[in-house]
DNA sequence: CTCCCTTTGAAGGCC
DNA sequence: GGCCTTCAAAGGGAG
């Protein structure tokens, strides 16, 4: 059976290709067609056979086979032809490309070839920002790479920010933290960005990362068509780009690490690893966090530069009856159940504070001691001298709850509202650290170290009265 | 598709 | 000056 097919590819390419060429000189117009036609025949034949029996598989080789089962019941079911995996296109052999020839370099090995898709279970290529969940691409990948705002970057002569694939989503993506904490602003700001002129910032389409159009978050390098901006409004703020905020120094923190607890607590929900990245932001030591803060500080500098005009108002919901609306939201949130992620950071806490079974162990003076971090005794204001949120495990805002305008508050206020076993009240921040800091100095400074005093004075003297989370 | 969740910090507005 | 609100990142989840 098999030979009786060999025998019918032999005679078709002797019948459609050999045959044509020969009267080609004849009819050449007519004959191209005829090949190209037949092409199609052809190779879309050798692709049954292909998939039929296996016969042109080289050892070792990932191509259509491995996924394919030749069983009769995968392709009994409609037309015995070609059932490819859905990145496979039918004329294949005709198409000089394939996932291989797009992926964007040689794979981490850790990675299969295929990785399932969660939600269909198919296999499929890894997008580029999965090769890295944090750092999409390297600087040389992304260098390799034909961005479709390219012109634009060698315009600029940077190489530069790596495209996340939703564009410009991380204001400023390519944080290179871990190489070194100081180059950072210097490594995404080059010197003529940051003393570029002003007026022409806004206008030039993207001069920042920070800088986000809502037409490029969706897809980089398309404008979408009219038809999907239906509101008059949004089609109003489509035409300004987006200048998103500096980010502060928990943000930086936490663009850091998120890849890291994520690889450690194989978790993926963000408010999940934000609770664990929070706690561990206040297990941090002061130096760590004097880093971020210097950073941020950084960073503030660098967008003001950028942006004189700007105002972080800009980026504020425009609300069209805010006072009708307002209320409302409030009541929404407020009523909203609270997911304790906590329990999972049982799992993969932080070494500072997983200590036993203290999950919270920087907010109490005997883990304090029991920390690893701490090297006195006055680790939990030490070693969080910035940290001015202490968050115990327990919620006590049902016992400790304000009445009256405190219900309004923010909406982590609101979303810390639950039901668990009490324990500890929350300390809000007492002194904010922009009280305490305007001038954005460096945490070491004699002035701050009096302002943590006084900040710890405050909590010594007033345990119980700590003004709490509360929501009702 | 949009918003919420969850965290901390910064900034702006209001009183 | 204190308090409140919003937004910055992130990605799953819900509507």
């Amino acid at each position: 059976m098999r030979l009786l097919h060999l025998l019918v590819l032999i005679v078709l390419f002797y019948l459609f290709m050999i045959f044509p060429l020969i009267f080609m000189t004849i009819f050449p117009l007519v004959c191209v067609w005829f090949c190209c036609l037949n092409f199609f025949f052809f190779f879309s034949y050798a692709q049954y056979l292909q998939m039929k029996w296996p016969l042109l598989d080289v050892p070792g080789s990932t191509g259509l086979k491995d996924s394919r089962s030749p069983t009769p019941g995968h392709l009994s079911n409609k037309v015995p032809v070609v059932q490819h995996g859905h990145h496979v296109h039918p004329l294949t052999p005709l198409i000089t490309y394939s996932n291989d020839h797009f992926s964007p370099g040689t794979p981490p090995s850790h990675l299969s070839p295929e990785i399932l898709d969660p939600k269909t279970g198919i296999p499929r290529t890894p997008h580029p920002s999965e090769l890295s969940p944090y750092y999409p691409l390297s600087p040389g990948a992304v260098g390799s790479i034909a961005h479709p705002l390219s012109w634009f970057m060698q315009q600029q002569g940077q190489p530069m920010y790596s495209i996340p694939p939703g564009g410009f989503r991380h204001p400023y993506p390519a944080l290179t933290m871990n190489a070194s904490m100081s180059s950072l602003v210097s490594s995404r700001f080059s010197p003529h960005m940051v003393t570029p002129p002003p007026h022409s910032l806004h206008q030039t389409g993207i001069p920042h990362p920070a800088i986000v159009s809502p037409a490029i978050k969706q897809e980089p390098g398309k404008i979408p068509p009219p038809l999907v901006i239906t509101d008059g409004r949004k089609k109003e703020e489509d035409k300004k780009p987006h200048i998103k905020k500096p980010l502060n120094a928990f943000m930086l923190y936490m663009k850091e690490m998120r890849a890291k607890v994520v690889a450690e607590c194989t978790l993926k929900e963000s408010a999940a690893i934000n609770q664990i990245l929070g706690r561990r932001w206040h297990s941090l030591s002061r130096e760590e966090q004097a880093k971020y803060y210097e950073l941020a500080r950084k960073e503030r500098q660098l967008h003001s530069q950028l942006y004189p005009g700007w105002s972080a108002r800009d980026n504020y919901r425009k609300r069209d009856n805010k006072a009708d609306s307002k209320p409302e939201d409030i009541s929404i949130r407020n009523t909203k159940q609270c997911v304790q992620y906590l329990p999972s950071e049982k799992m993969c806490d932080s070494p500072a504070s997983s200590q036993g079974s203290m999950l919270d162990s920087p907010a109490t003076p005997s883990a304090a001691l029991a920390s690893p971090a701490a090297p006195a005794a006055t680790h939990s204001e030490q070693a969080q001298p910035l940290s001015l949120t202490t968050k115990p495990e327990g919620r006590m805002h049902h016992h400790f709850s304000l009445p009256g305008k405190a219900s309004g508050s923010s909406s982590s206020s609101s979303s810390s509202s639950s039901s668990h076993q009490p324990s500890t009240p929350i300390l809000t921040r007492p002194i904010p650290f922009t009280s305490l800091n305007n001038s954005m100095l460096s945490p070491p400074s004699p002035f701050h170290q009096a302002a943590l005093h006084s900040h710890h004075a405050l909590f010594q003297s007033q345990p119980l009265s700590l003004v709490t989370k509360t929501t009702e």
